[in-house]
DNA sequence: GCCGTTTTCGGCCCGACTGTTTTCAGTCG
C-alpha cells in the first residue's frame, strides 16, 4: 500500500509550489486536498488505479490523475522531481518551522543564501535577519525560539507513527515459525506520547536465531543496518528512526520485557526492593542474592512482579510515578480498556471539514460496538473548517433526527465544536447551543494570548451551562508547536465545581489533555472525556490513544464518560437539554 | 488544479493575529 508514501509527495508538491514563483494558491490547494484524500483512502491506492477507479475520488482531476498513475507505475513524479531541483532541501524543514512560511523561506534563500536550519540559526543569532526587508528583530527572535522548540523533538517520532511502523514489522516477523512471539518494549509499551526508538523483542528458542536475524536485515523499511549481533540488530528505517530488534530465549522473555519496558526509574526503584528482600534482578531473570545460578523467574512479567512481592504492574504506568508502591499494597488503579467504551465524543462530518458523512461515520461506529457518537462539527467563526451557520446546523440536526428514528441499532448525538472567540464568548447564541446534544468549547484563534486571558477564556467557557467540555485544552501539537499558557489547575477547578468535562483529545499530534494532568484531574474529581476529533472513519481508530493516555493518567472507567450506556449519558447531560437521542 | 440542481468558465480560501509597517503581507487554523 503505497497511500501515505504517494499523499507524502503530493504535500511536498504543494509545499514547493508555495515557493515557486508560479505559485498559485489554488493549484497548491489541490494538491493537499488530494493528498488528504488519498492519506484517508480505507484501500491501497494501487487497487484502485488499477480498476480505474481515481475520477470516483473526489478532488482528483486529470492532471492529478496523471501524476498519480505515474507514481504508481515508476515510483516517483517527474513534476515533484523538476520542483525539487529549483530549491534545496532545507528550504522545506525551514518551512515547517513555526511562523515561517513559503514566503520567508524563499526570502532568506534568495537574500542571505540560507538553505538548511543551521544556516538560519546562525545568522539569526549573529542578527542578520533583521537586515531583510520585512524581517525585523521580533521575528528573528520568534525563528530563534522555533528552532529550539523543532530541536527538542528532533529524533522522536508521534506514538501513532511508532505503532504502525513497529506493526509492520511484527506483522512481517511473526510469519516466521521460529518466532513464537513477539512484544514491543520501551516507551512504545509504555505508551508514551512520542517514541525515541523502537524496541521489539522476539521470542527464539535457541540456535533458531539466524533465520530470523536473516529477516530483520532483509525487511523493506530497513535503510541502513547500524549494529548486528547474534541476538540483537539495530536498524535505521527509511523514515529515520532507530529500530532495535532482540532475540530472547523463552525462559528469560518475561525478564526481559520488563528489563526492556523500563522505564529506567522503575527498573531502578524496583532492583531497589527486590534487594532488599534479598534478590537480584536482570534482564535474564531474578534470582536470589546468595545463589545467583537458580533463577526464581523470568518466563512472564507476572513472574517478576510476584517474585518482589507486589501486583502485576501495567506497562503504561512504569514510570516511577507512585504505582511501585501502589502494586505493593495491592491498590493499583483498575484501568479504563477499550471495551469500556460507548461511543465518541468528538468528531467530523462531510457537514463541516470530515471526509464522511454522519450516516458512514455512525455505522463505524456502530461496527466498533459502540451505542452512541457525537458528531462536533465546527461552529460558523472557524470558516477555513467549514463551520456551520446556524441555519446549516439546523438542518444537520433534522439529519440526525432523521437516522434516529431508522433505529440502526446505534444513536447520533448532534454536538459541535464550538470556538471559544476571543473575549470568551461562545460562536453560538444560547438558543442554538440549547439544541445540541453535546457542547465541546475550544480555542483556535488568539494562541498568543497571555496566560491570564486565555485562562479567563476557558474559565468562561467552563461556566457557561451550556458548555459540556472544552475540547484540547491546551492546544499543543507535539513536536510543531507549544500550546496556549493556561493555568491547569485553575482550570481544573472551576471544571469541577461546573461539572464541565475536560477532553482527552486522542488526535495523534494532540493528546490533549496530556497523561500527567489526567491523574490531577481524577484526584481533583474532574471527568474526563475522550474524543477522537476524528475527519474520516479510519480515524475512529484513535480512540486507541486517548485509552492510552487515559491509562496513563490512571484513570479508571468511572472517570471516562465514554463509559456511560446512552440512558446514563442522557440522565446526566443539563435539564436545559431537547435531546436528539432515541 | 478541480468542479458544476446558479456556471464547462469563473469561482474556490475565510478571518484573526503578528510584526512589520504607515496600509499590509505572511502565517496559521
Amino acid at each position: 500500500m503505497k497511500n501515505k508514501e504517494l499523499a507524502q509527495k503530493l504535500t511536498e508538491i504543494a509545499e514547493l509550489l508555495g515557493l515557486s514563483s508560479q505559485d498559485n494558491r489554488f493549484h497548491i490547494v489541490a494538491y493537499e486536498r488530494a493528498a488528504r484524500a488519498i492519506d484517508s483512502l480505507p484501500e491501497a491506492i494501487e487497487t484502485i488505479v488499477a480498476e480505474g477507479r481515481l475520477k470516483d475520488i473526489k478532488g482528483i482531476g486529470p492532471r492529478l490523475t496523471e501524476r498519480i498513475v505515474e507514481f504508481i507505475a515508476s515510483g516517483h513524479i517527474n513534476y515533484l522531481d523538476e520542483l525539487k531541483r529549483q530549491f534545496p532541501p532545507g528550504l522545506l524543514e525551514i518551512m515547517s518551522l513555526q511562523g515561517v512560511g513559503p514566503k520567508k523561506a524563499k526570502v532568506l534563500f534568495e537574500t542571505l543564501h540560507i538553505a538548511t536550519v543551521e544556516e538560519l540559526h546562525t545568522a539569526a543569532t549573529e542578527g542578520k535577519l533583521r537586515s531583510i526587508a520585512g524581517f525585523g528583530e521580533k521575528t528573528e527572535q520568534n525563528i530563534l525560539q522555533a528552532i529550539a522548540f523543532k530541536s527538542r523533538f528532533s529524533g522522536r517520532i508521534l506514538l501513532h507513527t511508532a505503532q504502525e511502523t513497529a506493526q509492520d514489522i511484527v506483522t512481517t516477523l511473526q510469519k516466521n515459525p521460529a518466532v513464537l512471539a513477539m512484544q514491543f518494549a520501551g516507551s512504545l509499551r509504555r505508551s508514551r506520547e512520542t517514541v525515541g526508538d523502537i524496541d521489539i523483542l522476539c521470542m527464539v528458542e535457541k540456535g533458531n536465531e539466524k533465520s530470523v536475524m536473516e529477516q530483520c536485515i532483509a525487511l523493506p523499511l530497513v535503510q541502513k543496518v547500524l549494529a548486528k549481533g547474534d541476538t540483537k540488530i539495530s536498524v535505521l528505517s527509511d523514515s529515520g528512526v532507530q529500530i532495535d530488534i532482540r532475540l530472547i530465549e523463552p525462559r528469560s522473555f518475561g525478564a526481559a520485557l520488563q528489563y526492556f519496558t523500563g522505564s529506567k526509574e522503575h527498573n531502578v526503584a524496583l532492583r531497589g526492593i527486590a534487594r532488599d528482600k534479598g534478590l537480584t534482578l536482570n534482564e535474564y531473570g531474578i534470582y536470589s542474592l546468595t545463589d545467583k545460578t537458580i533463577a526464581l523467574g523470568g518466563r512472564t512479567e507476572q513472574e517478576i512482579y510476584e517474585a518482589v512481592g507486589m501486583a502485576y504492574i501495567p506497562p503504561v504506568l512504569r514510570e516511577n510515578r507512585g504505582e511501585i508502591e501502589a502494586a505493593v499494597h495491592r491498590a493499583l488503579p483498575l484501568l479504563v480498556e477499550l471495551k469500556d467504551i460507548r461511543g465518541d465524543f468528538h468528531t467530523h462530518s462531510t457537514y463541516s471539514d470530515g471526509e464522511d458523512s454522519i450516516e458512514t461515520m455512525a455505522e463505524d461506529a456502530r461496527l466498533r460496538g459502540y451505542e452512541w457518537i457525537v458528531i462536533t462539527d465546527h461552529s460558523q467563526s472557524l470558516a477555513i473548517a467549514h463551520g456551520l451557520s446556524p441555519e446549516t446546523l439546523e438542518r444537520k440536526i433534522a439529519e440526525v433526527q432523521a437516522y434516529n428514528k431508522k433505529k440502526t441499532g446505534i444513536t447520533v448525538l448532534c454536538g459541535s465544536e464550538v470556538d471559544i472567540l476571543a473575549d470568551g464568548t461562545l460562536d453560538y447564541p444560547d438558543a442554538v447551543l440549547r439544541q445540541l446534544d453535546f457542547v465541546i468549547a475550544s480555542i483556535h484563534t488568539g494562541f498568543k494570548q497571555t496566560e491570564d486571558q486565555i485562562t479567563r477564556r476557558i474559565i468562561a467557557a467552563i461556566s457557561h451551562p451550556l458548555v459540556d467540555c472544552i475540547g484540547h485544552p491546551t492546544g499543543r501539537l507535539l513536536g510543531e508547536r507549544e500550546g496556549y499558557h493556561i493555568d491547569i489547575e485553575k482550570m481544573l477547578a472551576c471544571a469541577r465545581d461546573h461539572r464541565t468535562a475536560i477532553e482527552i483529545n486522542a488526535s495523534p499530534s494532540r493528546l490533549d489533555l496530556q497523561d500527567i494532568y489526567c491523574k490531577k484531574a481524577k484526584d481533583m474529581g474532574v471527568k474526563l472525556a475522550i474524543g477522537t476529533d476524528a475527519h474520516s472513519l479510519q480515524q475512529l481508530d484513535y480512540m486507541t490513544l486517548g485509552i492510552a493516555v487515559a491509562q496513563r493518567g490512571w484513570l479508571e472507567s468511572p472517570d471516562i464518560l465514554n463509559t456511560l450506556n446512552l440512558e446514563d449519558f442522557n440522565n446526566r447531560q443539563k435539564l436545559t437539554r431537547e435531546p436528539h437521542g432515541v
